[in-house]
DNA sequence: TAGATTGTTAATCGATTAACAATC
DNA sequence: TAGATTGTTAATCGATTAACAATC
């Protein structure tokens, strides 16, 4: 649901497309670690699940990454997915409300791995400031301005509570954070110049509550 | 995606529209709470930012919830949807994995209250067993599947490392879990009398990482 | 060369939106 | 009654899949 221009050109990309890309990746890393140099499109999209049309359509998006005839490099699609997934310059991030959450996103270092350090964390909470996750201080949320328009940082992670999600969010786009990955079961209202990712964990549950209760009469093969 | 039937009719409902009930019931409780009592598809979609249509389109699979000239009751609304989503009937789960996600979702009390009680938490680490979250301990993983059975649990929250996930699940699906919460970055094979959920949280962040690296060529309103 | 495979367009499928009769 | 609103079907839109020429 994107509209972006490149070189000139002007295209749209749905979702769905931008959704798979990191899958694509995760999948091709694993090849690589495994020695592998090359794949074919069926290859890769029988073990996604999807067809190999798809995947060839999704790539198509971004010019193709082979000529006919030839199997994907893999050496070469991986780093093409990471320039066009934009992980190839890091995107350092702040972690807003040192909850349980908050604390968990901060310790899992994957995130950092893949091109998301975490620059500071913050909470309003006078005994959680100043304790440390993987060396990072939870600093007071006073100081949350000042250090996002120090660190030019741009993108959040928003883990407070529901009540104070929307005016954390104003104050943090008024220092210039562009991107919200947004725990918080609520919408944030921002303008059409900011991403917002939403992360409604409980709507995964009741989708499970949904189906698991109804296997009993489920039909599964039509 | 779903077949299902219901008092002998069997109709498919879209992962999209199975999606979107639990939204609606939110804001439905919201209304609730408000004291409203009653609300039109405008109002309802309107506050969700969708079309009445498709509101009303979705309250079609099951039935519709009013009479034509007549908005919608909040307070038969609500229960309504509790009992198609399923969370009239608490669902217990269990939590496989005590690291700091594991813990999270342990320390979420507002699962519990929307019907989803944690019964257990179990780990292999031995430094972890023993310590308790909300008064649930954590258990070591020995000891699995014996609780699961005993206590007849159908759902289980995967929170441990990749190389362990497929063979936890499986040991689960032996003692009659049929539905997963996945968190992670993995696809586990099941059958297809089996739920999946996966949350792979590196997926929405890449995501975030694809839109905000092009903000700056990005055509808002076409 | 023959078989395999991509890029790319066309056909199909499914989900969203519009329209409107029925009804309060 | 007149205006509002639902249930329900039809039209539209968009995403997935199939097909195939080009090419290795």
């Amino acid at each position: 649901m994107t509209i972006i221009s490149k070189q000139g050109k002007k295209f749209r990309v749905p979702d769905a497309t931008i959704h798979r890309l990191p899958l694509y990746l995760d999948k091709l890393i694993l090849l690589q670690q495994a020695g592998v140099k090359e794949v074919s499109s069926r290859q890769l999209a029988t073990s996604l699940d999807i067809k190999a049309s798809q995947l060839r359509h999704d790539f198509h998006y971004f010019g193709g990454f082979s000529k006919p005839g030839r199997p994907y490099l893999v050496d070469l699609l991986v780093p093409a997915l990471e320039e066009i997934i934009g992980i190839d310059v890091p995107l350092p991030m702040v972690i807003i409300g040192a909850g349980h959450l908050g604390q968990a996103i901060a310790n899992y270092k994957n995130f950092e791995r893949q091109g998301f350090p975490v620059l500071g964390i913050f909470d309003v909470d006078p005994r959680l400031v100043g304790l440390e996750i993987r060396g990072i201080p939870i600093r007071p949320q006073s100081e949350m301005e000042s250090f996002v328009r120090e660190n030019q940082v741009r993108l959040a992670v928003l883990t407070v509570p529901v009540q104070a999600v929307q005016e954390v969010a104003n104050k943090l786009m008024a220092c210039g954070v562009v991107g919200f990955w947004n725990f918080s079961p609520t919408d944030i209202k921002v303008p059409g110049t900011v991403i917002v990712r939403n992360e409604r964990l409980a709507v995964g549950l009741m989708c499970l509550s949904f189906k698991t209760k109804r296997l009993g009469n489920l039909e599964l093969f039509p």
